[in-house]
DNA sequence: ACGTGCTCCTGTGTGC
DNA sequence: TGCACACAGGAGCACG
């Protein structure tokens, strides 16, 4: 689920439950989900430390360590965070466990694409990653000016991480629903009142969604999202249609978004 | 710089 | 029912 509003929502959860408590304890369950850090390192440097606040860039979640530096997650395509007080059996799935005393945070990954991680700061982490601009805090200047210098497909671009950090492939579809505009559009084609709208629209489907919990049940009914399947009508009535871009599937309404 | 196709994982749905 | 295969809200890689 992990697309920048899931990652809001989990962000917003770790806020809530797990900051300011003793780290008694590290569980890595999949080596491989580490980047950078070994199982041992990991545990000696969160240990006896506790999460102060959590940030988000992106796709990525940062957890900030009384001591210094992050402790960074990535949600691959099926990541979440499960906590409970008490006794109680961490998820099946659960790739990393953290003990906060008589609590648990789990990191939660059904298929192993996710990462975690340690990084001394966010802007290091971003520049070393070749992340772009958080999605959400982006100006429309700067979004203007990667859409006009990018020559691939509209939906493309709001995807490329390197150019825009936060959209996938759900939010990509939903923001170009919103905006009208037909997935294939190319970036470049785009008019200045088109980039307006993508933008606008950009902002408000993010803001929804992290409102709406990134839960498709409680979005509203002008949404495409809770319709992304095969033989799924448009809030306008019309046949839901799909087509590859980047090798990932795209639902769109012909009616509604046509080729620029 | 772009698209395509493959890879990493695991689980579910589909068609034969 | 069994089995093979496609596909899934991500992303890095090689190749053309």
């Amino acid at each position: 689920m992990p697309e920048l509003p899931d990652v809001e929502v989990y962000r917003r959860y770790m806020d809530k439950t797990s900051l300011n408590q003793k780290i008694t304890g590290v569980k890595v369950l999949a080596e491989r989900i580490l980047q950078g850090v070994s199982e041992k390192d990991l545990v000696s440097r969160l240990e006896g430390k506790q999460f102060v606040s959590v940030d988000r860039h992106g796709k990525y979640m940062f957890a900030k360590l009384d001591s210094d530096g992050y402790a960074f997650f990535h949600f691959g395509m099926t990541g979440y965070l499960k906590y409970w007080r008490g006794q109680g059996q961490s998820p099946d799935h659960s790739r990393a466990l953290f003990e906060l005393g008589n609590s648990h945070l789990a990191f939660v990954l059904q298929r192993k694409l996710g990462k975690l991680g340690l990084t001394e700061s966010i802007d290091k982490f971003v520049s070393d990653n070749d992340l772009g601009p958080d999605a959400l805090s982006i100006d429309k200047s700067s979004f203007k000016n990667i859409l006009n210098r990018s020559n691939a497909y509209v939906k493309s671009t709001l995807m490329n991480q390197k150019h825009l950090a936060g959209i996938g492939n759900i939010y990509s579809d939903e923001i170009l629903f919103q905006a009208r505009i037909h997935p294939k559009t190319k970036s470049s084609d785009l008019d200045d009142g088109k980039i307006d709208k993508v933008f606008d629209k950009m902002k408000s489907v993010l803001k929804t969604a992290i409102e709406d919990k990134a839960n498709p049940d409680e979005m509203p009914d002008s949404f495409l999202l809770p319709n992304r399947k095969k033989g799924a009508h448009c809030p306008c009535g019309g046949d839901v249609k799909s087509v590859k871009v980047s090798g990932r599937t795209s639902y769109f309404c012909p009616k509604c978004q046509k080729p620029a």
